[in-house]
DNA sequence: CGGAATCCTTGCGGATACTG
DNA sequence: CAGTATCCGCAAGGATTCCG
């Protein structure tokens, strides 16, 4: 619990290494979305792109980094025609809960809150 | 759970939109950072500041965003010398725990995990 | 179907200096 | 102490077109 009560010498900075390692992987709009999507199934590209409204190239994107960071998994499946299924990891699937947590703060919090904010 | 099962009208946005909602509020690379930081007791700018290597220009408009959205209070003590106090709100601690289960993710996955990755 | 290539914009985050 | 004022660069995200 270092920076917590740290009173600043400037040196907490370890403390949070591990969420700015969290971050990078979920950085970016869409990798919560795309993780929750998967949560249950594994999914196609096709199937991903039109149900997020997200423009491919992106989309090919966030799918690459999260494979990087060994959140999900890339498999072609080989039968003649070209098909491709995402799905989570272990490490993958436990941020779901995590994850689904967050969205439900945004449930139960966000519309008494939004409406002295912005957007 | 509209779109984790959803095959692909381009409708499971509704489903997004509380985690939509969650990532502006904890938009911006020191958010939850600065919300931990708060989490076991109030703290003055400065106080953040030192301990943070963020520019006061950046602290200050993430506090701001985050008073906008109930996540902090912003509480002046007026004893002749300036002093501001930042502290959480119900919403925020709420936040808490949570960030610190993304956290604890960070510190069991992540040096084995980014060994593939970047940064 | 599952992408890659190209191009373009905006706004986030940082550095630095100044102020009541 | 607790911020504002300016200025700036870069990269994240998007639109669109093309490819095996």
């Amino acid at each position: 619990m270092a920076c917590i009560k740290c009173s600043g010498k400037g040196d907490c900075n370890g403390f949070f290494l591990p969420l700015n390692d969290l971050m990078g992987v979920l950085s970016g709009k869409w990798k919560m979305r795309l993780i929750l999507c998967m949560a249950n199934e594994p999914k196609h590209f096709n199937e991903i792109w039109k149900c997020q409204g997200i423009s491919p190239r992106i989309l090919s994107k966030e799918l690459k980094e999260l494979e990087l960071n060994s959140i999900i998994v890339r498999t072609e499946i080989d039968d003649n025609l070209k098909s491709v299924i995402y799905s989570l990891t272990e490490p993958g699937r436990e941020l779901v809960p995590v994850i689904m947590q967050l969205q439900k703060w945004g449930t139960v919090h966000r519309e008494n809150i939004l409406s002295g904010g912005q957007r």
